[in-house]
DNA sequence: TTGACATATTCCTATATCGGTATATATTGC
DNA sequence: GCAATATATACCGATATAGGAATATGTCAA
């Protein structure tokens, strides 16, 4: 059994470094496919395909323009993603409370000293 | 061309929902991975395999005690993960916002009512 | 209507899984 | 050493990709 659809699961959808890319470079403004074809440097099928996995999973909003299609990220829907990986973030916060208190230890030794 | 492999990428890692799972599960404490086995209902060699995604990838830490073997979530691995999907804060944020201000807005009219 | 442009879809190939079963590799206690 | 326990690895089958090339679909402009 492979892996979950990637159309199912945000985080699956993100698994991806080059829908990755294209969600940053969708975040500021909506753009076109070709905008994206052309700043990321993929082929326009490829970036077509990734665009249909986003957009089934949610992460990306389309509206049509003329001939084209003007694509945005969806940030909301990265949310989850966000609240999951935050449910660690005692993690790197205590490393800094360490590196914090030593060199708080420090500087009072210095004045010791 | 199939995607990039887990092991190379924690973003990938961790589009496993079974993965999540464990590193949720291990980000408390160590635990063997016959605890893991009981607690998710996995198969002990599907556990075994997954883990060593996880460790390839740098998301869990082990180290061997007598017959077990003890691992633990890195948790500051899980960082980039987070500095990523918080480039995209603003867009819950400002919902957020606009929330708020709506419901005073609403609160002002009634007191003008 | 026709041609040009923009995007989506189809077909193909190679490959990375995931789960399951069986087996191999520790490590401990007797 | 040997049985028992804990974990890892190997092998298999089914399937979901991702990219590339070719083609289909849709829209505008003349």
């Amino acid at each position: 059994m492979p892996r979950a659809a990637a159309t199912t699961d945000a985080f699956n959808a993100v698994g991806e470094l080059r829908r990755r890319e294209i969600l940053s470079y969708l975040a500021d403004r909506e753009r076109q496919v070709g905008d994206i074809v052309v700043k990321l440097r993929m082929e326009q099928p490829s970036v077509s395909k990734h665009l249909k996995v986003l957009r089934d999973v949610g992460l990306v909003r389309v509206r049509r323009s003329g001939r084209h299609m003007l694509y945005r990220t969806n940030g909301e829907a990265i949310r989850p993603l966000y609240d999951w990986t935050k449910t660690f973030e005692r993690f790197w916060t205590h490393q800094l409370q360490r590196v914090k208190e030593r060199a708080e230890a420090k500087a009072t030794d210095s004045k010791k000293t």
